[in-house]
DNA sequence: TATGAATGAGTTTTCATTCAT
DNA sequence: CATGAATGAAAACTCATTCAT
């Protein structure tokens, strides 16, 4: 009960945060800023976080799980067919305003990594992990006849990740009208997958 | 005048803040961090800059044409064909040092133009910009029979674009040694554009 | 609260600068002097001002308010005659410490108004209140007979204000035990006023 | 030759330095906006001074000058009779740009004073010369029977000092177009100085 | 003489963190 | 647990002064 309790103002402080940075910028994320939109004093952050580092931390880890996670849901509640991967890729980008701001704080999140070794074993790691589950998908998606096998799956993985990041990236670029566009475009792309 | 010529000065505090900016962050960059790298004293940037902001977008801007000058050098001293963009697509990945500088800095310009309407309105104008070229430049190998047709020139122009900015990024998170073959791994891509 | 109220406090701080705006002027009234002569750290100003032009305003707020309500009690505690005028006028001149304090910081408010035209507006109103009771108050003495008709209720006033203005100037460049002095010299002129 | 060139380029500091402390104040007076102004260097100025304050104290003595010499020379040239008053009262009024701009640099100058012990004596110095001059002045205008001698000379000469400083302060604050309105008001008062 | 680049001490301001209440 | 006043280090920026050219 305290332990929940405790667990849950932590999140709410994480998921506060990640708000703040993908609107205002990291570097406008204060302690009197956050307290402010949590609307609670300073004091109360340092009962949940020993330091702002941990806040950041903790606001990129929330924006991370909650992009990998909606994805994961996509995949798990489909049959492995090519079709699914629309709704799936579709959840990947930042078509909606959360995604929007999750796919911002996780940008974020890259640049501080580059200078954080241990952030970034922790996203290597993490999405090491990510690529073996999506590429086992698509090595049943081949054994099904449904995607080509002239390349390998592994590769068609690590295409469709930086490609889906790559895209991310520019979207954010984009006004949020002339993102269902850009996706749908790049949806186009999965015939290509399928065998001739 | 003192020592040199006022631009190249410029460009020098430019170039020592996109190094200390790419090497230990953003956030870690200061005045005086920077003036003792350059190896001067703190007034000496005000000199040249009105303020840090404008260090900051100088150390962006400086980045981001070394990346963009490479790619178009690498363009123009070649004709037109599918195997040149072996090394076209190389200039463009952060494989060698200082590539890879280069896409730090301007991947820290990205996440920073999340909060900066101006800089993000420029980024799109220069993006738009480039794209143009690379488009035009496909559009001829499409017509020299090169690559295939039945893909439209704009969609492959996008689709490189993304692809190759999802890969530098992931490449960033990668130890130098692994990064060529990730990157010849990409190049294999090539081949599907080919006509059938 | 840790310490004491935050209205006392901020006028705290306004009169420790008012004193050291009358002493060291307001060129050498730095937050690190302010802080000091407070005995509390610097960061203690920015929780009560915003910054340090709100603390110089509020500053000369304090001095002017309290030549003001000096001269404002010594009217109100007294019958209107011509008599009382004596002491009103020398509450008005910089005779003891705390006004000769308050009447440098006004004159550093007068002089910082040149420039700021806010300041000059709210100055202006200040005054033209303050002289209207003033010319009230001689209105009622020229009724009473006690003082003579044949000029203008707001040309003395614009006088008696012009001249302890001017006077007050003189009188903070002479040493203090000359003051008395130079005041009584002043006072003579009350007899002018008197009805012949 | 030299010393010629030498006194008139000091002198033009003097009076460029006067006019930027008369228009955005001592404290937004630096060398940079001075040489600005100048249409020189910096470098210039140390040429001609010490450092600033010999340029600030060069300013104020520019002003200081420019005021007394005006008003004596109002005074020199007419004959001894109560109504050469009026243009001499006239001329220590700030009621053209050009004594607008003497009087807000003098009374930047007697702010600074306060401070400054040694400007304080000078300023007294300078004072009693001119009072003595006057009381001269008034004492003949007494003998003469132009002005009532029921009141000391150096009493009136006080008086008119102070008036004119005070009116002079007041008509800073007041804008151009009513400052000749209030003159006229003070000026009304030199028929109470008749003999009756 | 004139220039203006360079210096660096000093200023204001910000902000994570601490801790008495 | 919560508050928010207090701290003070560190940041950006200013500016009089110096001095090589």
């Amino acid at each position: 009960m305290r332990k929940v309790d405790h667990d849950s103002r932590r999140e709410e402080v994480a998921a506060v945060a990640a708000k703040l940075i993908a609107e205002q910028g990291l570097e406008n994320l204060t302690t009197r800023n956050l307290a402010k939109a949590m609307g609670c004093s300073i004091g109360v952050l340092s009962h949940y976080f020993a330091n702002k580092q941990e806040i950041v931390l903790a606001a990129f880890d929330w924006a991370d799980e909650r992009i990998d996670s909606r994805i994961q849901e996509a995949i798990r509640s489909r049959d492995a067919s090519l079709e699914t991967f629309v709704p799936i890729i579709l959840e990947g980008l930042p078509v909606t305003p959360e995604s929007d701001l999750e796919w911002k704080v996780r940008f974020n999140l890259y640049t501080y990594a580059f200078t954080e070794q241990r952030l970034r074993d922790a996203q290597r790691q993490k999405l090491l992990q990510f690529r073996s589950m999506m590429e086992a998908l698509i090595g049943t998606l081949q054994k099904n006849g449904e995607v080509r096998r002239d390349t390998d799956a592994a590769l068609i993985t690590r295409l469709a990740f930086d490609l889906v990041t790559g895209a991310a990236h520019s979207m954010l670029m984009l006004p949020f009208e002339k993102r269902q566009e850009s996706a749908e475009q790049l949806l186009g792309l999965l015939d290509q997958l399928r065998p001739s």
